[in-house]
DNA sequence: ACAGATACCTTGACAGACGAGGTATCTCAG
DNA sequence: CTGAGATACCTCGTCTGTCAAGGTATCTGT
């Protein structure tokens, strides 16, 4: 992986959550995703995925169900809830204020 | 602080070194001047700042030295070495691939 | 029959951020 | 002169998120 994990570190959720609006996944879609769309650059480490599911989970901001499994292994798909909506957009806000924030911080010149 | 920690976590380091980019200074001046500059909204905790001193100085991307404590506590300054500025550079090019990565990533459309 | 892809999961370790606490110096009001 | 408050630095232990390593089960194609 190209980029730093410790930079994304706090936006993985926000990554997962932001695809979850677009419509139900399941865990090894989402990383051919991004994958694809990064051109491999980026990928959420398996260990790391599955834990921000659980932790997604628990807080109500998904949830799951075992899908359709069309010729393969099993899925479990996740769905973004209403909570998790309102979570998303948050963190999206986040994201823009914390983007503009860095973008002060790391002028090196006036 | 408005911002939350997890999601400058990584950038801790450029944010202190882009600052030495501008002439050596001392940790508790850092934070003050973080503070004003971002109206409060961020500050670096003091054990994260000290903490992330020592790891940029084991790893010689600054030097440091005690400086003229100009009535007041006696105040240690820090110096961004030339390994520093290269570190610095990188990491800050490392920033701009992150935020467009992010940016790409939390659309929520295609 | 078996290799390889798909797909999920758990455990333990590690690194960074931070809360809580501590030290020492100087200034200024009372 | 005394004590509060600002300045300035530091350490310890904890918590959280990421990940390496390992595992399981199913389906496809040779």
């Amino acid at each position: 992986m190209a980029i730093s994990s410790d930079l994304i570190r706090g936006h993985i959720d926000t990554i997962i959550m932001a695809r979850l609006m677009k419509g139900d996944t399941y865990g090894y879609e989402i990383n051919k995703e991004l994958r694809t769309r990064t051109n491999g650059a980026f990928e959420i480490k398996e260990a790391t995925l599955y834990s921000a599911f659980r932790r997604l989970e628990s807080s109500d901001y998904i949830s799951s169900y075992w899908g359709p499994n069309e010729g393969g292994a099993r899925r479990r798909y996740y769905h973004l809830t209403d909570l998790g909506r309102l979570e998303c957009s948050a963190q999206l806000s986040a994201w823009c204020e914390t983007r503009s924030l860095l973008d002060r911080l790391l002028q090196t010149e006036d």
